[in-house]
DNA sequence: TTGAAAGCGTTACCAT
DNA sequence: ATGGTAACGCTTTCAA
């Protein structure tokens, strides 16, 4: 691309150099420079195709106009969801957005933060590891605006936008009992999240609050990368004795697709032998055999709450901070065997 | 953040900014810093903390070490799955990525490649909207390294990494005649694109070519923001006199699911009564009732290889152009009728 | 009403 | 071996 700088359109116009930034960015009138002079900037600029670098404005501004999007997985659903909103809100706002995987990789995202600040992004939405307390402890310092998505770190008051797990699980659990069940298990990830953690005792606290029993082998905790293998064994031993179980709440859209697949390998009537509830929607559940019941996340809010809460951020300067638990919504299908 | 730069180390140490510059960069040995002096360098950036500033550097280098991602929709799985690639691939290169999302709108494609020219990133993928001829030509002539993936402007010659639409959805039409259907209908979208007609395309000529009738209705093109009644009076259409149709190929993997949905709906038996086949995979397919035949789309090697050709564009100077089809792979599931 | 010039942080060339 | 300095393109303050 051949490019016309400022100055080429000072010279050719024979102005000054700063008439034409004054101008261009709509400063002319304030700054008093003449309407002919304006229009005939303007115009050569137009005529000449110019656009401003944006690195010189950058490094004159130190600002970029860029928010840096970090997230475990963009080609993950749930986060390329998350991914679209924000850039929507973003561009309303004139930011463009950038993004990383993290692979829920301490040091990778480490590095992708750094990455994202040498690049000088003015803000930063991450969906984080939740073991890099030194990271966001650093930004907290120094003041810098970012909000966390989904994964919370309890210990540092900062910006952030999550789900309420624990009224999502415990509407997932009710519904199982509601339709009969008594012997009801979860499977869950054996990730030390926060938000895991929080569906882990939510669970727990329902079975307890209906006096349910929550015996040896009723929770089970899968590897994030666990395999088919991993998932049959599991099932398997969930249905036989001594656990029996009845009904399983999945912890995650993709744990209960997967617990789904193994149930119909091992002739598992579902919901008539075992009911399940997934936490968290996937497109197309409905088409499912069994469709399946499904507490439902309010993803895009997540990401237009999560702009919202950094734009302010970036412009208060004594912004403080904002935390917002969004509720679920349980949709019922066939696969919790309500009557 | 507090900012180290090069001349604030350059005073602490009483030696000069190009010293600093030049050891920080590995050039201190080729350029005779001495080992002393280096290591006093090296060890009190690192002390400090010292990062480059990205816009400094890009503004003397005239590089970025950005890839943009053009696509229509970052949120679509098929996207963010080759946005997963692309940006691991880029990664190992050194290259951060950049995404937008056009939404199969000319003017902003227009408007957010201008965007990314804007912030000079190095190279684009882009997954074009297709009606967006003057952009893709004026990258050409400027001899912008570029890629576009999925959709080809076949007037102008370019770099492109597509699928092989023809095959795949000839195997698609084939494997639903092997298992004994005559009147075979095709459901696609009614959008301008050069992958949408060649699947059209294929259907017709494979009907052809095995003597099968094509008829009146025997081809609908849905709007792309169709809806469930559009589906449901296309479905409905196929289904009474004069079609009697047998079977459907659908050209994407979302207008299958939503063709399914309706014909659930309307109590049709798949495969017993219509036969369905999906130009697409998704998710859990399998799981669905009945598991969905498909063509099944190379998306990751989509990316690896349009990242591929764009660092060997970007670092060749008289790089032509290269064109890849990637093949597709039919998987057989219940809903096809196979025997 | 306009122009000149400093400065943003780096790199790279030219001196010494 | 090392330092000085122009240049990258832009914004903004100060003078005129």
């Amino acid at each position: 691309m051949k490019k016309v700088s400022i100055k080429d359109i000072a010279q050719h116009l024979n102005v000054s150099v700063s008439a034409v930034s004054l101008t261009l960015n709509g400063k002319g009138d304030e700054k008093r420079i003449s309407k002919t002079t304006q229009k005939r900037i303007v115009e050569y600029a137009q005529e000449q195709n110019y656009r401003p670098n944006s690195f010189a404005k950058g490094l004159q501004k130190g600002k970029s106009e860029i928010i840096g999007l970090v997230v475990p997985n963009i080609s993950d659903v749930f986060f390329s969801r998350i991914a679209r909103r924000i850039e929507k809100q973003a561009e309303q706002a004139g930011y463009d957005v950038i993004f990383s995987s993290t692979g829920e990789n301490i040091e990778k995202e480490s590095k992708k933060i750094q990455s994202m600040l040498d690049r000088q992004v003015d803000g930063l939405i991450i969906a984080s590891c939740q073991k890099n307390t030194s990271d966001i402890l650093k930004l907290k310092q120094n003041n810098f605006p970012f909000v966390l998505i989904d994964r919370l770190y309890p210990e540092i008051e900062t910006n952030y936008v999550g789900f309420d797990n624990v009224g999502g699980v415990s509407s997932a659990v009710n519904q199982l009992i509601q339709a009969g069940r008594k012997r009801i298990g979860f499977v869950t990830l054996s990730m030390n999240l926060g938000t895991i953690r929080e569906r882990l005792d939510s669970y727990l606290q329902t079975m307890k609050e209906h006096a349910l029993p929550v015996e040896n082998g009723f929770v089970h905790e899968m590897d994030y990368n666990n395999d088919e293998a991993d998932m049959q064994n599991v099932i398997r031993e969930m249905l036989k004795k001594p656990c029996n179980i009845e009904a399983i709440v999945f912890a995650t859209h993709f744990l209960a697709s997967e617990g789904l697949r193994q149930l119909k390998e091992l002739n598992i009537r579902v919901p008539d032998d075992v009911a399940i509830v997934s936490y968290g929607e996937q497109k197309d559940f409905d088409l499912f055999e069994p469709a399946i019941t499904a507490v439902n996340l309010p993803i895009n809010e997540m990401g237009d709450k999560a702009v919202d809460i950094l734009l302010r951020n970036m412009k208060e300067t004594n912004f403080s901070y904002e935390q917002l638990r969004l509720k679920t919504e349980l949709v019922v299908r066939k696969s919790c065997g309500a009557k």
